[in-house]
DNA sequence: TAACATAACGTGTACGTTAACGTAAAAACA
DNA sequence: TGTTTTTACGTTAACGTACACGTTATGTTA
């Protein structure tokens, strides 16, 4: 309980100046009324002592509150998938409501453009102070961010990234590494000469780069590895049970060989659902901790999972933007999760 | 920046208490000096209006350090797993500290009870208000946490647990299902028949139950699975690379059908390296995150790495530390880290 | 030169909480 | 009874920042 003795803020910075911390206070918010001279020397003393402006006290002051506004898309019914950031964004959102930070929440539709134009229209009307955004559609997003750029609001995406938009930081997956791992794990039970199939299941494949992306990791691996083994692609836009079953089954009949499958997102569930159903014991490898894919998981349809820390991802981009409008520090342009591997033996301890 | 209205705060609850503000604050803090009418009065009014204190004027006002003392092994030459929970703790020692937060650290030798004793001594003459501890000595490490509780400063343990002490909470692995993991894991590139060996490095065995339970994990997975694989456990004493390539070489040849290897700890580079030499391409798996592993993972001599986020236990206990203080919330009583699988796909966004 | 304007700066109060300090009255003791 | 101790409070000065307002000094104009 040491009382500290380090002299620091407005005050020290006005007692080295010689000036009141009026003065001070006017040059650290750019207000006019005062001299060249002085405005000179402050600026001086505040880069010599690093000067970091004390967020708690600047808070009690003018005692207002943060707006945080994230934009992401809502939890549908048939993946769960973005449950997972909104618990990691609920629970930083939690850490630090007692810094006056409060979070205002807009979803949109993964299927309507238009709702992510209505929800970003929503949000920016609501003049927030810091923004968190999953970029799922990339024209649409691109324009919203141009404007908040504008408005000098920090920003941190989420999931996707626009690396030709300034933002403070992206979180999320490395997709390409991901398909490569994919790849690996897919080579680990099959033989040298079995055939492999990478199934898209995506009603908008066209937009969906992260499918892509990831499949030419995992083609990659292949090649790089000098495996020979023989790969094809099916692709299926219609994501109900029935009409996937349909194209499984068809793709199998052309080729028989197929030993081990590669379903690039989510949807998994599906393809292990079917093949538990016509009673087959192919090789499965799949994206993300969803409950309907763990049990898979746990009955042996499933080998492998790949998941790239949803929670994690919601948690550290509330708290990136947290750091950084209390300048605690400053994030990395973009941090990559890692890369993580479930099996029936350690998705009990997946998120606890 | 919507000013708040609402009357909150210590003033309100005096003002309907019709007392001072003195008075609520000894309520608040549980302080002697007010009577017990007066404090149950307040006691309700506090219920009633739901007061939260305002943390950031509660941290203005309490302008004082605190001392958050650190007891765990010095990174020594043979081993840099110390370095990664270090790196941890001190990124989150940059954080918290414009929340008056000092680090203090003390290390010990692994090899020297002696060492440890002498480091808490000086650890708690120095008065902290919070202490990270690993507790590698059973003993040793009992005898000193029954001090700490004894003088009411909050304790978490890191690393290895002892449970039967009371802490704040337990940070660190799961052992047992760690073992199971890599009971998989190896499973997974062996045949029927194939003879596996299970190799514990450690000078002092007998106190390092880290093994132990690990290798009891490992042996349960092969029962549970009805895998028939001949399991030998080969323990070795003297960690000198010498002594650990006779040691492996007499039983390889003691055992002539041994494919798979699978060592307790993080010593499984030697192990690699001597596999290596005499040009074996035996299936490896082992532990953690280091350099030198990283390396024989890349060149393929070891196929699997497990981890468990060394790095993230050391950040988690200051914060876990650093919230129970300033009420931010409560841990669990236990964290398990997750069962990290590290691959040559995927080691490069591990500790990004 | 008086009256006034403005630039440049200082002062005071507030934010909500903490804790040291002060004090009146009650209780304990001689 | 008087004296000391204890109990139960109230008062007040911080903490670092923000901002309205007050105060000089230095022009500028009538």
């Amino acid at each position: 309980m040491i009382k500290k003795v380090e002299l620091t803020g407005v005050k020290e910075i006005a007692r080295r100046a010689n000036v009141s911390i009026g003065t001070v206070d006017r040059v650290i918010h750019n207000r006019k009324g005062v001299s060249d001279a002085t405005r000179q020397k402050i600026n001086l003393i505040i880069e010599e002592i690093n000067y970091q402006p004390n967020k708690m006290a600047s808070l009690l002051a003018t005692k207002r509150n943060l707006n945080f506004a994230i934009l992401i898309p809502k939890v549908s019914a048939e993946t769960d998938y973005w449950t997972y950031p909104l618990n990691g964004i609920e629970q930083a959102g939690e850490e630090v409501k007692q810094f006056g930070i409060i979070i205002q929440y807009f979803f949109y539709d993964l299927d309507s453009r238009g709702s992510f134009n209505e929800a970003a229209e929503e949000l920016l009307n609501c003049n927030p102070q810091a923004i968190l955004l999953a970029p799922s559609f990339i024209e649409e997003s691109t324009a919203v961010v141009k404007r908040i750029n504008e408005l000098n609001i920090p920003l941190v995406f989420i999931n996707s990234d626009l690396p030709k938009q300034p933002s403070l930081t992206y979180i999320g997956p490395e997709l390409y590494q991901s398909g490569r791992l994919a790849a690996q794990l897919t080579s680990l039970s099959i033989a040298h000469e079995d055939e492999i199939m990478i199934i898209n299941i995506s009603t908008d494949l066209e937009n969906d780069h992260h499918l892509v992306r990831k499949e030419q990791g995992f083609r990659a691996y292949f090649n790089d590895s000098k495996l020979a083994n023989p790969i094809t692609t099916l692709n299926i836009y219609d994501t109900h049970i029935g009409s996937v079953e349909k194209s499984v089954l068809e793709a199998l009949q052309q080729n028989p060989n197929v030993q081990a499958f590669f379903v690039t997102n989510s949807r998994v569930n599906i393809v292990a659902k079917i093949l538990k159903k016509h009673n087959k014991t192919h090789s499965l490898v799949g994206y993300d901790f969803l409950k309907s894919n763990i049990n898979y998981l746990i009955d042996g349809q499933i080998n492998f999972l790949i998941c790239q820390r949803p929670k994690e991802q919601g948690y550290l981009a509330i708290m990136a933007l947290y750091k950084h409008l209390f300048n605690i520090n400053e994030p990395e342009k973009a941090i990559y999760m890692p890369i993580d591997i479930i099996t029936k033996e350690n998705y009990r301890f997946y998120n606890s």
